[in-house]
DNA sequence: CAGATAATTTAGCCTTGGCTACATGCATGT
DNA sequence: ACATGCATGTAGCCAAGGCTAAATTATCTG
């Protein structure tokens, strides 16, 4: 089968339709590593993302309600009590939160450092988008997921944004 | 084992300590079906991110070297060839793309229409990071992981402020 | 054209993060 | 005190995305 007849070929391109150019550029190759470790960047911060909410939402939950249940952790995220609990399981492999069997769940210091940085950068990005005229449920579900991908330098420009938006002052070349 | 003692317990939250009163405020329900709303939207769009890249990515390629193959596919995204294989064939699954054995990648119209509406998106959120100061390769970086969170309204506010601080006016009423 | 080089495909492995169904333990109300 | 309901734990399933190693096919070069 598939002998290499020349005629089955309708609109999926050759291998190498020889590009115009024999000489290859050398131009394209460093921007390749460069989107290579753009991509990385944003493959790492998905990997991170769920330990992050997890540590977030069991810290708030401990704050409000004085402890964190995994029923409450599975409810507030939308996800069963068995996702909960394996991800639990793993979050204590990587020393973010303790537990011991039918206890709620523990953070770590660790986990604690981390719970306040996400949940530092999760109110940055959330009041900038509602500074920049997002509605606030809008502003809610996109900083939810934006807030993983958002650098130092991209959080400083938040808050300088919003800092500026909210003064009544907003035409001041105050820097 | 684990006959029920009482003073193991350090560290580790009681199950239900009984949370000081008695009656539970229903003012916490609600707010559990939007937190789960939310996440559950930033599942959704973790799902589709790679898709979202996939054929954004494809169509440059093809706009830039009159072909994709899978091996710049790889490259350019800082993963293996097997891995794009794999995830290929999950796009042609889904109808975004099409592939023939040793030919290189197409997009259908679906995937077409896909990359258009991710290059869209990518370019509004990193024009957007550059206007509010963020420097352009960090920029960059937080764009390819931000952009699959930006919902429309976000992206409007985007445009909306980098019009506004690309003008030499930045202070004019006009709206 | 034959050999070398490069690209693709297949096979098989892993972790993460989802699920259902079922088993077990705790806490509370009567 | 104990039944009963709710929370937790276990077993087993799945798909997505990552990998290495090895086989196969194209393309290029001499
Ligand atoms: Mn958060
Ligand atoms: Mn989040
Ligand atoms: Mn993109
Ligand atoms: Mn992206």
């Amino acid at each position: 089968m598939h002998t290499g007849d020349a005629d089955d070929n309708d609109g999926a391109a050759r291998l190498s339709p020889r590009p115009a150019s024999g000489a290859a550029e050398p131009g394209q190759a460093p921007q390749l590593a460069t989107m290579a470790r753009r991509f990385a960047r944003a493959r790492d911060a998905r990997q991170t993302e769920i330990a992050e909410d997890y540590v977030e939402l069991i810290d708030d939950l401990i704050a409000r309600d004085g402890r964190a249940r995994s029923v409450d952790v599975a409810r507030a995220l939308g996800v069963s009590h068995v996702t909960v609990f394996k991800t639990v399981s793993r979050l204590q492999r990587d020393g973010l939160v303790t537990t011991a069997p039918y206890r709620s769940i523990a953070l770590t210091e660790a986990g604690r450092a981390l719970a306040q940085r996400a949940r530092r950068r999760h109110q940055i990005v959330a009041r900038f988008l509602r500074a920049i005229g997002v509605d606030a449920e809008t502003a809610a579900a996109d900083a939810e997921g934006m807030e993983h991908h958002a650098s130092a330098a991209t959080l400083s420009a938040f808050e300088r944004m919003t800092a500026r938006l909210t003064d009544r002052s907003t035409c001041e070349d105050g820097d």
